[in-house]
DNA sequence: ACACTGCCCTGCGAGC
DNA sequence: TGCTCGCAGGGCAGTG
């Protein structure tokens, strides 16, 4: 599922090959694959504008309109986001399955998005709604306004840590995969209440999140299944995951004991119980 | 403030 | 082989 070392390496490939081209038309084959506006405004909106730049908000890629309007694509867990050069590669005419939506772009291409569990949403924000998406979206881990302070600040609250770091209003951009990565790393518990973290712990999480961050990026994001970059092509960083899918009983690549797996907030959470003690463990050695 | 449930969806692997 | 079932999960609404 892309998070956000997945939606940067494919806003690093579309970026140059949509920036200056314009919307010519849009179709949606799967009608809630577009969460707002209705369909006949977003067309009115987008349609005969260029795409000035292709950016990056948590998960979210962001096509940024000359207009000042803005297109946010959120790909949740199975979208795909695919640039085909209409010149080169036949028009996407078939009605593919899992083609949800595409944007016909001048001159002779076209952006397509698949999405076969139809969870990802295309919404289109105006100059004066998109000042909502900084109140729903928390601080960009890879941005230099990430500190050990500023992570403080968030961590002061008594809730669990994986919890925690899951949520997009305080950290943009982490998902299941590099919460679980970003603990192993740290050697922290998931269910560790956030409040209960010394300063030093709290910089290594820091450390950690930036890390397993940057490492994925470089790999070109970690591909389990669907993810593909912008071009389709998969990403190598599942080679590097600690913990995130490892069966349970499974030895942990540190320390050689076996993995622990527990649910937390309805997700799968693998971690080891040596490397990441909880505190009650720690206080009975 | 926090945790939990159910919903949206489909493909896949396990079990029978 | 062919079926059913549980699981995977990001975000959100609703409940406790």
């Amino acid at each position: 599922m892309p998070e956000l070392p997945e939606v940067e390496t494919i806003r690093r490939t579309l970026e140059p090959l949509l920036t200056g081209k314009r919307i010519q038309s849009f179709e949606l084959l799967w009608a809630r694959t577009l969460a707002f506006p209705a369909l006949t405004d977003a067309r009115h909106s987008m349609i005969g504008t260029t795409i000035a730049g292709v950016r990056r908000r948590g998960k979210l890629v962001v096509l940024e309109l000359d207009s000042g309007d803005l297109i946010t694509i959120h790909l949740r867990m199975t979208g795909e986001l695919l640039y085909r050069d209409a010149g080169i590669l036949p028009r996407a005419t078939e009605r593919e399955p899992y083609l949800r939506a595409i944007f016909g772009l001048s001159p002779c291409a076209e952006l397509l998005f698949y999405d076969t569990r139809k969870f990802g949403r295309i919404s289109l924000y105006t100059r004066e709604t998109s000042a909502s998406l900084d109140t729903t979206l928390g601080i960009e881990p890879l941005d230099a306004g990430f500190t050990t302070a500023a992570l403080a600040i968030i961590l002061r609250r008594e809730r669990r840590l994986k919890s925690l770091l899951l949520d997009q209003q305080l950290i943009a951009g982490l998902g299941n995969i590099y919460v679980d990565e970003a603990l192993f790393a740290a050697r922290l518990h998931p269910l560790r209440p956030a409040n209960t973290l010394g300063e030093s712990e709290v910089a290594e999480l820091r450390t950690a999140i930036v890390d397993v961050l940057s490492t994925a990026i470089a790999g070109h994001g970690t591909t389990l299944r669907d993810y593909r970059s912008g071009l389709g092509e998969p990403g190598t960083n599942q080679h590097r995951l600690h913990v995130y899918g490892k069966p349970a009983g499974s030895p942990c690549s540190r320390c050689g004991a076996p993995l622990a797996r527990i649910s937390v907030d309805q997700r799968s959470t693998t971690f080891c119980p040596e490397c990441q003690p909880t505190v009650a463990h720690m206080l009975n050695r």
